[in-house]
DNA sequence: GTCTATAAACAGATAGAC
DNA sequence: GTCTATCTGTTTATAGAC
């Protein structure tokens, strides 16, 4: 009997690239330490050994699994932000339509896509329990975008973007946003959901929209025009 | 030599107690799986044995987790909405003003209260997993919080307090504040604070409560009053 | 590079002394 | 009720065949 035990994969990077995302699958259920090299191995349908070839250790596909999330979401985030202007250069209504944009681009990939699932409880986890890994997706990823969302804030409101109130009014937008994700479970009890498709995606992006548009509004009063400085 | 080997504890409730906080504690840093139960009992003085004596092994301590935190939570959250009368009864600036005494209560007790790390932590597990723990506390915490502030949200609104609406709206409300608590490594790195003191925890509430008010007034202009119905 | 075998440490559960 | 000893299975890491 003749075995045909590998399928011409090319090889090397196929296998890594397997391993990551079977981590991250693991890593975002289970936790770190909840996941054993071997269950990782058999979802990546890839040797026991090869972890360790690959990552020198259990801890080394960690900090792989922490790389692999800043690419994937800083490619996310730059198809949005990315395509746009310097924010200085943006109208306030520019401004307005580019944050309702990137509400409904982050929801509807935290939110719709399955694999963020994998992400977020990554990230969560090590924001939970700050290690190197967090440093990464931290410095490369979120402080970057937290400061462009804040430009664009700036040039929205008048506020400045360095403010600790724009920072804030930041974080209270990705917060709503981000808990959609995490707290998905009890959404979908508390609202009957069986799943969250577009029609229900639709629901949360309005409900989010509506209040980047009253916290708008309640800087810019409509009526009388404010003080021009 | 003459061995002291028990201090004089009320052996039962203070072990059994022990050990749940301790649980708790670990639970939340490092996951269920993380944990070991050797590592619960060095934590809380206790035995090894006594984990299977009290609890029936270690999923009955996740269970017994789940129940402390509810009872506890409730504690809180009845503390401020327990002296509340009927929302039905509320005007629309007592309703308002209800929400922004939830808003300061539950930043504070979130972000403020050291111990609240591990019940949030606790619980965002058990969301992203949902198993056994999970329902005690949906059905008995959080359901009823997030209905009786659906119908805080209906007093102050007029919106129905089923609604779809309503209910997203409260969920934005939650997202903001445990927000600042799951993103408290990234908030607190991005605005440059150390720690989060009553200073720091007054601009989170700022934010949220100016989020509420600008919510609240987009709902209800207020030059032309609304048609009566 | 892939895979197997194995080592050394550690897990949760249990039985039984006190 | 508390504590120890021990059983059984699983963990990561490693050495070495192919």
């Amino acid at each position: 009997m003749t075995t045909e035990p590998q399928i011409e994969r090319n090889s090397a990077e196929q296998t890594r690239l397997a391993l990551v995302r079977a981590a991250l699958d693991l890593f975002g259920r289970k936790g770190f330490e909840g996941s054993s090299t071997r269950e990782i191995a058999a979802l990546a349908e890839a040797n026991i050994g090869s972890i360790a070839y690959h990552f020198g250790g259990k801890e080394g596909l960690r900090t792989a699994c922490a790389e692999y999330i800043v690419s994937t979401l800083s490619a996310v985030s730059g198809q949005v932000l990315g395509s746009a202007p310097d924010p200085s250069d943006l109208s306030p209504a520019e401004a307005h339509a580019l944050l309702k944009r990137m509400i409904e681009t982050m929801l509807g990939f935290l939110v719709g896509q399955a694999r963020s699932r994998d992400f977020v409880q990554f990230i969560l986890r090590e924001l939970a329990n700050p290690s190197a890994a967090l440093d990464a997706v931290y410095d490369r990823l979120f402080e970057p975008l937290h400061r462009r969302l804040c430009r664009i804030w700036q040039a929205a409101t008048g506020e400045d973007a360095d403010s600790d109130a724009s920072k804030l009014a930041i974080f209270t937008l990705i917060g709503q946003i981000v808990y959609f994700r995490i707290g998905r479970e009890a959404v979908q009890r508390r609202m009957d959901w069986t799943n969250i498709t577009d029609v229900e995606l639709k629901a949360l992006t309005a409900s989010v929209t509506a209040n980047l548009d009253a916290m708008l509004a309640a800087r810019t009063p409509p009526p009388t025009k404010p003080k021009e400085s």
